[in-house]
DNA sequence: TCTATATCACCC
DNA sequence: AAACGGGTGATATAGA
């Protein structure tokens, strides 16, 4: 298919922002735009006062139009900071870009210079663009020279995607692309709305984490003196050893081997390293600077929509609240009135790989609710009537084998992992092959037809090419969780399409909130599109999901991090204790 | 003193 | 070389 015809004209789009008062974090103020037909080249520049003047767009964005812009969020982002309506259809050439190049190298990267340069276009130098960002990110007032300056640099921006489009019209898949164009719209009414966050608890864990860290270093480190400042040093960390007669495990490089998981097995053999190891996992790195809160206290940074190989985000771990570890998630609070919730596909990708594979028994324990003590006892390992309390344990291997399976691991690995013999570990695996025949047969054609053919993709368009170093392991897993990442797509797009108010979509599930009265209503709804999202991509197999509730004044946590969370706030004297987990449902 | 690399921790 | 998929990012150390 090519490009359809638009008879409102094909509007290549660029705007220059900036986050309000210079924060990350808070809605961006647009300084201008540039707005370029492709065929009969009307093009307009606008500056930000003419640009608050103006209830919408001053081009056609209905039906009869196209929006082309390269990563979209960012011009979405302005329209909604403006007040316009957003554009019926829309084609980011970022995400087509990433499409077409998907798993092969680029010269330059996926930015707009990186597009141009893979096609042999030429560009502005980087180091051009850079100092114009600069220019624009420092924040206004702006002379009439620099306006000038901002305003030529949008439109070299413009003139590129000038060029890319035609350049790019034959690598892009029209119909799957104005459903990936919808995305980027919902994208950025994510983004706007973000996550509640207690800025208080923010504030007060900001400025009390180091004088917690040094309480805790200082308590710790006298029997070890293994500690410079915050910093462990490895050469310290030698001398205490030596002078312990300890003999630690090594990296093939000769260094100290320091994961927690040797610290745990050497903590065995030398129980006085215990406390060392809390300590190192206590001061695990984390940078609260960078968590993107707006003055409204409202998280919201960049998605980075299809980011991955797979097509998932992939946002920034310091800017997004859900990118260090679990226990800082207490920080997420609803709004005053307000409830949020958290809803996540149940084994998503043990439903994926059941329903694309066809293996009716793997589809059969996905419909039980407990795929795990299912395929025990598809595989007879636990009688009929075994429940998960009655056979913890078997259970437990059989869904470590489940995930190991997923991630192509080995029986090696999955013994280490369940800490039982590898005979055990390839037991396990054997089953998993004897039960789901289908499945299996299914992850073969994967492989040969990425190997053979070069290519894998979804259900919903999007794929991956094969390079020169292929990773069976990798290949078996992308149906998995590049159809997970689709129906996550769809999800939002249905969500956001229904007025849900969105905060955050985390892979496999999708953060919401709406006002306490109509919080209920909104999470069932919120499972009904999850289930129609997944039927969508499943051909009509249906996931189910698991929704955890808050309701203002409480805060969110996930029952992980409890205790860490308990403690950070009694050495803050903050009492924003967690007692017992949310509700489930 | 700055940068590159290796290693590690965290997320789903 | 290892054999656990997709990621981001901090930190320690080595090298320039």
């Amino acid at each position: 298919m090519t490009m359809p015809h638009y008879p409102g004209g094909v509007w290549l789009v660029d705007f220059e922002f900036h986050p309000a008062n210079g924060r990350e974090g808070n809605l961006p103020v647009p300084v201008c735009m540039v707005a370029r037909e492709l065929t009969s080249s009307r093009t307009v520049r606008l500056w930000q006062d003419e640009l608050a003047r103006l209830p919408a767009a001053p081009f056609p964005t209905d039906e009869s139009a196209l929006f082309v812009a390269y990563y979209a969020p960012a011009e979405m982002g302005c329209f909604i900071a403006l007040g316009w309506p957003m554009p019926a259809n829309v084609l980011d050439l970022f995400i087509a870009f990433r499409r077409h190049t998907n798993g092969k190298r680029i010269p330059a990267g996926n930015g707009l210079l990186g597009a141009l340069a893979y096609s042999g276009l030429d560009a502005l130098a980087a180091d051009e663009k850079d100092a114009m960002r600069d220019l624009v990110l420092r924040g206004g007032p702006w002379d009439a020279v620099e306006q000038r300056a901002i305003l030529d640099y949008c439109e070299s921006d413009v003139l590129a995607l000038a060029k890319l489009l035609p350049a790019m019209q034959g690598d892009i898949d029209w119909p799957r692309s104005a459903l990936q164009g919808r995305y980027a719209v919902v994208v950025a009414q994510i983004e706007a709305n973000g996550v509640p966050i207690d800025t208080e608890a923010l504030v007060a864990l900001k400025n009390g984490w180091q004088g917690i860290q040094h309480r805790l270093i200082t308590a710790v480190d006298a029997g070890f003196g293994v500690y410079e400042g915050t910093t462990f040093k490895l050469e310290r960390f030698e001398r205490y050893l030596a002078s312990h007669r300890i003999a630690w495990p090594r990296l093939p490089s000769g260094g100290l081997d320091l994961q927690d998981d040797t610290f745990k097995d050497m903590a065995r053999m030398h129980p006085q390293l215990s406390p060392l190891r809390e300590l190192r996992g206590a001061l695990s790195q984390m940078r609260l600077s960078d968590l993107a809160v707006g003055d409204d206290g409202r998280n919201r940074c960049m998605l980075s929509m299809f980011r991955s190989k797979t097509g998932r985000n992939q946002p920034s771990n310091t800017r997004f609240i859900f990118g260090p570890s679990v226990w800082l998630r207490g920080l997420i609070q609803p709004s005053e009135g307000h409830g949020l919730a958290y809803v996540d596909w149940s084994q998503q990708e043990f439903g994926i790989a059941a329903a694309l594979s066809g293996d009716t028994a793997m589809m059969a324990a996905y419909a039980s609710g407990d795929p795990y003590l299912a395929f025990a006892k598809q595989a007879g390992a636990v009688p009929q009537d075994a429940t998960k309390h009655s056979h913890k344990a078997v259970r437990d291997q059989f869904k470590a084998c489940v995930l190991a399976v997923q991630y192509g691991m080995g029986a090696e690995s999955l013994a280490y992992r369940i800490n039982q013999p590898t005979a055990r570990a390839r037991e396990l695996l054997d089953l998993h092959r004897r039960t789901y025949r289908r499945f299996w047969a299914w992850s073969d054609g994967v492989l040969h037809q990425a190997l053979l053919g070069g290519r894998l993709w979804t259900t919903f368009g999007w794929q991956l090419f094969v390079d020169d170093t292929p990773n069976g392991r990798s290949l078996c897993n992308f149906p998995m969780q590049a159809n997970g990442s689709e129906m996550l797509r769809l999800a939002c797009i249905r969500l956001i399409g229904d007025g849900v108010r969105v905060c955050a979509p985390v892979h496999d599930a999708i953060l919401i909130e709406a006002p306490l009265a109509d919080l209920d209503a909104v999470v069932a709804h919120t499972q009904a599109v999850m289930r129609a999202a997944s039927a969508a991509v499943l051909d009509g197999f249906m996931l189910e999901s698991d929704a955890k509730i808050v309701r203002a004044p409480e805060r969110y946590m996930d029952e992980r991090g409890e205790r860490m969370w308990n403690t950070v706030m009694d050495q803050l004297g903050l009492d924003t204790r967690i007692v017992g987990a949310g509700g489930t449902a």
